[in-house]
DNA sequence: GATGTGGTATTGTAATACAAATAGGTTTTG
DNA sequence: CAAAACCTATTTGTATTACAATACCACATC
């Protein structure tokens, strides 16, 4: 339980979900029983019901009586869950995980960014250029704030095609660059040569060509990509010879 | 209540969850507060609460002491949880859930395709392959079957791409399939035209061609999405001239 | 040996009591 | 009179106990 949380039901739910995702339990396996946890988590077993409630809510476990309660299989997980997201970030050694992340922006961002070039509405067009304006702005310098202004650009995106099923994908856009910031473990400048891509999109959004603005996200998510898989690539070398710990940084 | 649920829990969540999706609680203002839940359900509290922490756990409320339980923005609702998604369907009258669900299958399926063209193992093949003989023995007599056999070629499609953040795009495809059919009341032999067009499909797939896979989604989606704009085009002018039901389909 | 039956362990539900947090009013203070 | 500190009442959070419902397992019965 890395830090406490608001109530004991969510600490136990986050270090539940976390051991689950993590691969500690696998499907179609029980975990512990009521009792059981009551016990070694110091809580009563009402906390533990709530949490394990809230569990099964995320698709993750499936209680029956008698029979305990087991994992259900990794196909019907929330993945999209911000709880199960972060959870699996937590657990990603190898930077699969991230390379998934990336794979699935690549997917569905560019007709997604095509979309809102068809039907944003002028405040959110606005709301898009602000965020642009607050990338500019902390690019060069501000490391932390220009990660949210990212994230933000890209959520109000998802906002501005007017579906709402476009709404979850805000989460993996958050783990993936929160994710690549700590793999890539960037310096400010770095961040500077993103602005103009996400610009070209924003020129794409408000002159409403769909067209243009999937290629733009497209290959801005690609150059991306490639920055990410090339810091992989190195922290997998540097793993191999066994301590050399390159902090270039 | 439409039929009696596996616990009481599951009942009020169905309950809770149908009301607040369809929208008879704005986002922001509070839900009734837990004893008041208990004597209009008549369940104990123990159950109320449990309810609520699954219905927070799908994003769709938030509670604090004192405050009461509020609905959270409908941004933050995870919109691709199977149940999430049922509620949105049960209160669709205007048919614009349904454009908005194949709007996204539109945005996605074509780039799972690709990636499935390019990853899926032969056992996965093999798995989309009898979906795809499912639906070709039941097309033509059995609407049920056939309904099961697209929905899971659709979705070992997903798995086949072998990345898990696709998963949940299966629930859409369920809902999409099973509200189009209720839309477009279509007759057994409506499906037959549907069955090269899946096969195209699977041969790109097959043969490990990207690009024909794309392709093929597309333009099969594309045929779906049209069909099921004049069908709900239809029932809207039905609906306009109070009783004429022109039914000449 | 197959089938039925009851015991038993585990989750499901109820009820009660108290703790913690906080909105909103009340008092105190400048 | 305004603002800040402080109460108080209300609502959710947690603990405890008890019992109901269910499903697995072993035993008994045919």
């Amino acid at each position: 339980m890395s830090r406490t949380r608001r109530n004991l039901c969510e600490q136990v739910v986050h270090d539940l979900g976390g051991r689950i995702v993590s691969g500690g339990i696998d499907p179609g396996d029980a975990i512990p029983q009521e009792w059981t946890l009551c016990e070694r988590m110091g809580v009563s077993r009402t906390v533990i019901r709530e949490a394990i409630k809230s569990l099964a809510a995320k698709g993750l476990i499936e209680s029956r009586a008698k029979r305990g309660t087991i994992v259900r299989p990794t196909n019907d997980w929330n993945h999209l869950d911000p709880d199960v997201i972060s959870w699996r970030a937590r657990s990603d050694e190898s930077g699969q995980n991230l390379i998934r992340l990336t794979e699935f922006r690549q997917a569905v961002e560019p007709k997604a960014a095509a979309m809102a070039a068809e039907r944003a509405s002028t405040t959110e067009l606005e709301r898009i250029g602000e965020a642009w304006e607050e990338m500019d702005r902390t690019a060069g310098n501000d490391v932390e704030a220009f990660l949210a202004a990212d994230i933000r650009f890209h959520t109000e995106i998802m906002q501005a095609t007017g579906n709402p099923f476009f709404s979850p994908v805000a989460n993996v856009i958050g783990a993936s660059l929160e994710a690549s910031l700590r793999v890539t473990n960037c310096l400010p400048p770095d961040n500077i040569p993103s602005v103009p891509l996400h610009e070209k999109v924003l020129r794409a959004l408000v002159d409403h060509r769909p067209m243009a603005a999937h290629d733009a996200m497209l290959s801005m998510l690609l150059d991306a990509a490639k920055r990410i898989e090339r810091a992989i690539q190195k922290t997998a070398d540097a793993n191999e010879d066994h301590r050399s710990t390159p902090r270039d940084g």
